[in-house]
DNA sequence: GTCTATACTGCGATAGAC
DNA sequence: GTCTATCGCAGTATAGAC
């Protein structure tokens, strides 16, 4: 991967976070970027290659996300790891996962790419003696669900007093 | 409001809801409405006009669901309520909330209609004598707007399991 | 640079309500 | 006879994919 092609994936990540896919012109993008427009179709060979590159590489950094978590043996340190997931992405990835959660809205987007985590996770609750363990689980995943969708849209700060209590509420 | 007006925007919300507002050109909305494409801009001057009078309905929209929330006395029934919330949506409506929610991530949408539910649920939790009621009131929103969002994407199904499982875990 | 899509305009015409 | 909701369609300007 040279380093334009690296550069007009971070500008078209960046644009279609912020206003969208249609809202985002490819002429734009080559501007951005500083290549000229016919290299983006060199590469991509049309504006909907662009989204794919980046939907691939979403697969990729969802599994290093939680790879920690999989490997993790102690349950209690599961369900930790897994409360501070959101609160630990750096800031720089912010457009990223925004992309990603608003993608999550058109219809061929392929959902669960959660699912060995929500699996992780009742398998902690399971051994931490919960009975309804995968519901547990299935609620604990909303909740960080919707905790990183409001560090995406609002930054951290507007949701870090609920980690502590939440750890706590599931840890004590 | 005249009938071919209620039908220009019902498609648009559709639309709008299915392929995004850049996504969505109005004379596509003008031949799925089965009016002529003239009419939107004399009725909504602008495309924006449509997306706007669809914000507006969502103001009072919201307003109609949480009220008997708002106005009810007992704290108990104001938690069942609100667990109740997601699952109360008729089906027919759910592409009028799914553009709200895909609304939420453009950057000049108002957030915060949700305000006065969280206040009455912190109101809740504080009589049935929680320490942190306000955080209690954020998590549990958390839980309904990520099981809402569950709903509109995979359907009322997917998430029925876990609204007993979340009543019992409040009001037992 | 080319070609298509799209937002938006303008206008003549019709049919029904009052 | 006027007003209002609508159609149908020609036309402009610009953006945007390629």
């Amino acid at each position: 991967m040279t380093d334009k092609k690296k550069q007009i994936l971070a500008v078209a990540l960046e644009l279609f976070a912020n206003d969208g896919f249609n809202g985002t012109s490819t002429s734009k993008i080559a501007k951005e970027a500083g290549v000229s427009e016919g290299l983006i179709f060199r590469h991509f060979e049309h504006k909907n290659g662009l989204l794919n590159a980046l939907v691939q590489q979403a697969v990729e950094r969802i599994r290093l996300l939680i790879e920690p978590i999989l490997i993790e043996t102690d349950p209690k340190k599961v369900i930790q790891k897994s409360i501070d997931l959101p609160f630990a992405l750096p800031e720089s990835e912010y457009p990223f996962w925004k992309l990603q959660f608003k993608l999550k809205w058109e219809n061929d987007y392929e959902q669960d790419k959660m699912r060995p985590f929500i699996e992780k996770l009742t398998w902690a609750f399971s051994n931490l003696g919960y009975i309804q363990a995968r519901k547990e689980a299935e609620v604990l995943n909303h909740i960080i669900e919707s905790i990183s969708i409001g560090i995406l849209r609002e930054g951290r700060k507007s949701q870090e007093g609920l980690k502590e209590f939440i750890l706590r509420k599931y840890l004590k």
